[in-house]
RNA sequence: GCCCCGUUGGUGCAGCGGCCUAGCACGUCGGCCUUUCAAGCCGGAGAUCACGGGUUCGAAUCCCGUACGGGGUACCA
């Protein structure tokens, strides 16, 4: 492995909203990056939008990046050598900058107000030409600026953009690219009420906190040079600029709630796992280069390398995450996986839960011995609880008719109830071997085939057509239960078989 | 409109000038296994590598156009 240089990362989202998933990829390669160098993975709030603020997006971000796994060296409330962490904190820094671009010249005050810019836009479609800000600001003298401040008008800091030129900034992912500057119309940086827009206020943290790589969407390339402006300007470092592919969904739009979940704790709570979904996300807009997919996170994060980024946005696929959901349940530890389950049974009936009847807290014993048999049955966590919620319940409502599988008559479901009561009943040891040893032994003596045989058990037994395997569940059930559930199975049987014949 | 980015089967990727009669995975179809359902195994269908020009002995791979898709064009990030 080549050494690298500790590589310093920030994920600065704005709390405007609860936690996309498009967010949550880059997130997620920032932590890899900075995992696989040794660096720092640091998360900033980017609150300098007082109007979108959503007071519970910053509860939503930390608890998404706590269930993925993605551990913080600095970030808000852990707090770390640059803090304060969230930019409303850091409002001086912003108003220092600004200044200083004043000072040298490359920013100036403007008095426009909303009105105005309205009404020249307006005029710039009537006359069918681009819309944007036409500098007019630049020519403002101090007297002024202090008359309008002094009318109680508005007034911002814009930068000023060269009229002319070429401006290259250097992708990871993409190579070179190049903007002309003469498109490019003096943008604001200090807003009307003292905050900083996304523009200044990034630059000034990234260079104040030692971030190495820039890692966001490529919807902010066409902003970029703006960016490296600033910097220049400010006469401080160019860090690297990695624009990772959009993700869209099935029909290449950009995702939202129309195509499913979109947040990641919705993923939770719909019983993905951390693993499943990272792994999944990861591999959307980056690739290791051969053809692996399913890995664990340290895999990952081991072999994880900006150069092997895509250019080109990704589609969302539900049907792969589902699959690769049931992957990482294959593979999980046993025990953790008995876990993991857990919540999703103990939640209420009309989240999805275990039924109301059912006391909670359910016992964890009955989930544990089932997992082997049920790990490769589920796609998501909560398809365990229609697998086993018969373990849990006093009694079951077979459906007699349902005991009478394909190829069979009555008088097999008869036999084959009887005679499994009778092996249950005289067994030694209880237990999963013994149990299929007696039930299979029944195939010789009553002449039934499986099929015919485990049928009719099942049903009584689960009062399901689709159920775990049958020797690991009536194990579990104990041998009390289970006689039980074949008495009554028969007892049903016979009623309805009875019915039927009048 | 203008600017930027992209374009390999339905989907996600591999491919970074000859090993490609384009490989893997998801999905799909058929079979096997089988106590149900899964899982697993085997096999099939599915791509004129967006299109058109170059460069080259040779291009999915390099260059240029076109088309299409997406993004940007705010006192939002």
């Amino acid at each position: 492995m080549t050494t690298e240089t500790p590589a310093r990362v920030r994920f600065a989202p704005s709390p405007t909203g609860v936690m996309h998933i498009g967010g949550l990829r880059t997130a997620l390669y920032d932590w890899f990056l900075a995992r696989k160098t040794g660096g720092q993975f640091i998360l900033r709030i980017e609150d300098t939008d007082r109007n979108r603020y959503d007071p519970d997006a910053e509860w939503h971000i930390k608890e998404s990046l706590k269930w993925l796994g993605l551990d913080l060296d600095e970030g808000p409330e852990i707090g770390g050598p640059y803090a304060p962490y969230t930019q409303s904190e850091r409002l001086q820094l912003y108003q220092d900058a600004a200044e200083r671009l004043i000072a040298s010249g490359d920013a100036y005050y403007d008095d426009t107000t909303p009105e105005e810019l309205a009404a020249l836009r307006q005029r710039q479609q009537a006359a069918g030409q681009p819309p944007g800000y036409d500098n007019r600001g630049r020519y403002r003298t101090a007297e002024q600026i202090q008359e309008s401040r002094d009318k109680g008008l508005e007034v911002v800091v814009r930068f000023k953009v060269p009229d002319h030129g070429e401006l290259q900034v250097e992708d990871e992912v993409r190579g070179r690219l190049k903007f002309d500057l003469s498109l490019l119309q003096d943008f604001v940086i200090l807003k009307s009420d003292g905050f900083p827009t996304y523009h200044l206020a990034h630059v000034v943290d990234d260079y104040e906190m030692g971030i190495t790589h820039v890692i966001r969407g490529e919807e902010w390339i066409p902003s970029c040079p703006r960016h490296v402006l600033i910097q220049r300007a400010l006469g401080i470092s160019t860090p690297k600029y990695v624009h990772v592919p959009l993700i869209t969904a099935q029909d290449g739009a950009k995702l939202s709630k129309r195509h499913g979940a979109q947040s990641a704790l919705e993923y939770r709570d719909a019983g993905y796992t951390p693993d499943a979904v990272l792994n999944y996300l990861a591999l959307l807009g980056w690739s290791p280069g051969d053809d692996t997919e399913v890995m664990s996170r340290s895999e990952i994060a081991s072999r994880f390398e900006i150069e092997r980024i895509l250019s080109h946005p990704a589609k969302f696929s539900a049907q792969k995450l589902e699959w690769m959901n049931q992957q990482h349940i294959m593979k999980a530890d046993e025990d953790e996986l008995a876990e993991m389950m857990m919540p999703y049974l103990e939640r209420p009936e009309e989240e999805g839960g275990l039924l109301e009847e059912i006391d909670r807290p359910i016992d964890r014993s009955i989930v544990r011995a089932m997992v082997p048999v049920l790990r490769e049955r589920i796609k998501v966590l909560p398809d365990v609880i229609e697998l086993i919620d018969f373990l849990f319940v006093d009694e079951v409502q077979p459906n007699p008719e349902e005991m009478i599988g394909r190829r069979m008559d009555e008088e097999m479901v008869f036999t084959s109830l009887n005679a499994s009561i009778q092996a249950l009943e005289s067994l030694e040891t209880f237990d999963g071997e013994a149990i299929e040893q007696a039930l299979r032994g029944l195939t010789q003596s009553t002449g039934l085939k499986a099929g015919q045989l485990f049928t009719p058990i099942r049903v009584a037994v689960t009062a399901k057509r689709i159920a775990p395997p049958l020797f690991e569940s009536i194990e579990v059930l104990g041998r009390e239960r289970t006689i039980e559930r074949l008495q009554r199975g028969l007892a049903i049987f016979s009623n309805y078989a009875g019915n039927r014949d009048d």
